[in-house]
DNA sequence: TCTGATGATAAGCAATGCTGGTTATTATGA
DNA sequence: TCATAATAACCAGCATTGCTTATCATCAGA
C-alpha cells in the first residue's frame, strides 16, 4: 500500500470518476485506473463498485474502510512535510549552553534578533557553573577558553581582564601585575578561566590574598565596593557605567579571557543553530 | 516521500547502522544507503550524520523532526492495514430492514449466529413500516414481496396465510375463502402483502367486513381473542403455541407471502452482510 | 440506433529500485 | 606503524514500476 494509492483513492471518492480524479492529480485516466487496481490488489479486494457508462463510481464497504484510515495516514504524511518546511524555515528548539557574562552581554542581542526573525523559535538558555561543560545535549554552547574533545569552535572574542578598585584606590592608568602582591582581593571559585588566571598569578610569584570568593560576578563588585580587596575580572563581568575605578593591567602578564562558542563536530546543526552562530558572531563584532 | 522511506529511517534509526536496519528490512545495505539518500533529497537535507568506520550513524536535528512525524505516518498506514485485514475478517457494521414477523422468527437466529462468529460485529436493524422500504443508506432489506427498482433478491421463504378465530367457532379443517364474506375482520393496514390479500377477496367477490386495523399483529390476534372478528395472519404472525384456532384456507385461493431479502444491486457487500445472507437462507430452511 | 462518457487494457518508454561487487574512510588492536 | 574489521558510498546491471498514448468494451440517453 501506498501514501499515492490512498490519495488517489481519495481523490476518485471526492470526484466520483476516474477521469475528474485524474484531472485533479495531474495524471491521465489511465493511470488512475491502473493505480486503483494496484490499490484493490493490495487490499485484496474491490473499492470501487463500477456501473458503466457515464454514471459514477461507488464506494464499496471496504473502501469506506480504507478510506477512513487513508484519509488520517495522508492528513499525517501531510503535517510531516508541513514541519519539514517550518523547520527549514527556522522553527523549532536550540539548547544554548551560557554563562554570566555572556547571559548579560551577547546573548540579550542574539536572542532578541533571532525571535524577530523567528518569533516561533523555541530558545532555551542553559547556565550551569561547571569547569567541563556538557556539550551533549545542548546545540550550541558559551565556554570562556577552550573546550577539549570532539567540537568544533570558533573564538567569539577577547575579553582582557581589568583591576576593579574603590573610587581613588589607584592612580590612574595601567597597573603592574605585581602590584597585586599581599593585597586583599575578592575572586571567582578557581573553575573556569580562574584557574588559568591564579596560575599566572603564581607564575609571576605574585601571591594576593584572597579574602572571599563568590561564583556570582555583582557578588565579587559588591564587596570591592564595601572595602573587602581589590578584584581583577574580565571587562564584560562588569555593568557598565560603574562607580567603580576600572585599571588596565600592564602588559606582558594576563592575557585576555577568550570566549568560544562551541557545538559537537561533524554534526549537521540545525538552521536555528546556525543562525545564532551568525548572529552571535555579528554582536561579538559591535563591541 | 514515501512510506518505505519512513519505514528505512526509522529501521535505520533503531539498528544505528544501515547494515543492521537492511537485515530487519530484508534489504541490503546499498538499497538502504540509496533509501535514505531518496528520503534526504525528498526533504532536503541530510537525516544522518555519518562518523565513518565502525560507529553507529547520528539522527540530525531535521531527522528529529522527520522521525517523530513519520512514525505517527508508518502508525496510521499499520492501523489501516490492520482495520482492512479485521474488515475482511468479518468486524464491521451492517445494517438490516426488517419488518415484524422477520425480527420475531428469523432475525434472532440469524443474529444469534453471526455474533458467535463474529462477536465484533456491529448489526443494527431499522423496522419501518413503509409500503416500499428505502433499500438505499441499508445493507440488506428484508420485504413482503418483491421489490423493485435497481435491486438484487433471493426468495427466502413462502408464508402461507391462515385463518385465525377464536376455539371452536368453525370446525376442523380447511375454510373457503368464501367464508369471510360478510365477516367481522381484524386486519393490518393495507399496506405491504395486505394491500394484495384485499385484492384477492375482491377479485373473489369476497367483501369482508373490516372492523378494526392496527399494524401490530399482537394487536390483531388480541382483538380476535376478544370476540372483534376473524382475522387472516401470515403464519409467521402467530406466536405458537397459541390458545386461538387456525384453518389452512381452501386452493386456489390466497397464495402465500413471499419474504425476500434484497440488497442494492451491482453492489459489492461487506462480508458480513454476504454472511447474513448465508445464514438467513439456512434459518429459512430450518422452519 | 447513434452518440458521448466511462473504465479497462495493451504497448511503449522512462524512471525507479534492488542486487552484487568494489572503493574509501575510520577505529581498533598487535 | 601497520594490518584488520566495520562501515557507508559508489557503480553497473537488470528487473520492476508507473506513467502515457491509443484503443476497446460498456452503458445511458437522445
Amino acid at each position: 500500500m501506498d501514501l499515492r494509492h490512498l490519495a488517489t483513492l481519495d481523490a476518485v471518492a471526492t470526484e466520483g470518476t476516474f477521469g475528474k480524479a485524474a484531472d485533479r492529480l495531474g495524471y491521465t485516466q489511465s493511470a488512475v485506473s491502473q493505480q486503483v487496481a494496484a490499490l484493490e490488489k493490495a487490499v485484496g479486494g474491490a473499492v470501487f463498485d463500477r456501473p458503466g457508462g457515464p454514471k459514477p463510481v461507488r464506494l464499496t464497504p471496504l473502501s469506506e474502510v480504507v478510506l477512513a484510515h487513508g484519509r488520517e495516514v495522508l492528513a499525517r504524511a501531510q503535517a510531516t512535510e508541513d514541519a519539514v518546511e517550518r523547520f527549514k524555515a527556522g522553527e523549532g528548539r536550540v539548547d544554548i549552553g551560557t554563562f554570566q557574562s555572556v547571559t548579560n552581554v551577547i546573548l540579550p542581542t542574539v536572542v532578541r534578533q533571532l525571535l524577530t526573525e523567528h518569533p516561533n523559535a523555541d530558545i532555551r538558555l542553559f547556565e550551569e557553573e561547571t569547569d567541563q561543560p556538557r556539550a551533549d545535549g545542548l546545540d550550541l554552547v558559551f565556554f570562556d577558553g577552550r573546550l577539549h574533545g570532539d567540537v568544533e569552535q570558533v573564538k567569539i572574542l577577547d575579553d582582557p581582564y581589568v583591576l576593579v578598585t574603590r573610587p581613588g584606590q589607584f592612580p590612574a592608568g595601567p597597573v603592574p601585575l605585581h602590584a597585586l602582591h599581599g593585597a586583599a582581593m575578592v575572586a571567582q571559585p578557581p573553575i573556569c578561566d580562574q584557574a588559568r588566571v591564579e596560575r599566572v598569578y603564581a607564575d609571576a610569584g605574585v601571591e594576593p590574598l584572597i579574602v572571599f570568593r563568590t561564583a556570582d560576578n555583582r557578588g565579587v563588585l559588591s564587596m570591592v565596593r564595601a572595602g573587602m580587596g581589590l578584584a581583577v575580572v574580565p571587562r564584560l563581568a562588569l555593568d557598565l557605567p560603574t562607580d567603580l575605578d576600572t585599571h588596565e593591567l600592564e602588559e606582558p602578564g594576563l592575557s585576555p579571557r577568550e570566549i568560544y562558542l562551541a557545538w559537537q563536530a561533524n554534526r549537521t546543526l540545525s538552521p536555528l543553530a546556525g543562525r545564532v552562530i551568525e548572529l552571535t558572531k555579528q554582536a561579538a563584532e559591535q563591541l
